[in-house]
DNA sequence: GCATTGACGAAGG
DNA sequence: CCCTTCGCCAATG
């Protein structure tokens, strides 16, 4: 698990920790292939249950100003749903860029998520 | 330092 | 089956 992020968050959890939550959540996004999306809960999941599934969320707001830039756009919530749209550049900007990997939105909702669906649990072989 | 909120999720009514 | 409540944990007011 490589954590070498350019300008991590100051305002880390646990300043004891050598590593904050947010570069571990960074990681993993960016491990995502193209074309493929996972939910807050999946990744919460897989660095531990102990942190909620909120933290992942609250990690994707600051992802934004992140470097390199993590493809906060393939995190959605259990249902499939761009939760976190309102929070990109423009409304629209989330649905683009799913749509520019060939991930169909409709409503808000990305059809077929579940065939989509990319566990890091799995494929980073938890 | 306490109260509220938040890109979530699971459980209960 | 839809809607409400609670739990998580950190940040912000």
């Amino acid at each position: 698990m490589k954590k070498d992020i350019n300008s991590p968050p100051k305002t880390v959890a646990s300043k004891n920790e050598t590593y904050s939550f947010f570069e571990d959540v960074y990681d993993v996004v960016r491990q995502i292939p193209a074309g493929r999306v996972t939910t807050y809960g999946a990744i919460a999941k897989y660095l531990g249950t102990g942190s909620s599934a909120r933290m992942v969320g609250w990690a994707m707001n600051a992802a934004h100003v992140a470097v390199p830039e993590v493809p906060a756009h393939r995190v959605i919530n259990r249902n499939g749903m761009l939760t976190g749209k309102h929070h990109f550049a423009t409304p629209t900007l989330m649905e683009e860029l799913l749509n520019t990997e060939k991930i169909i939105v409709k409503n808000e909702t990305v059809v077929e998520f579940e065939k989509l669906f990319w566990d890091p649990a799995v494929h980073l072989g938890l």
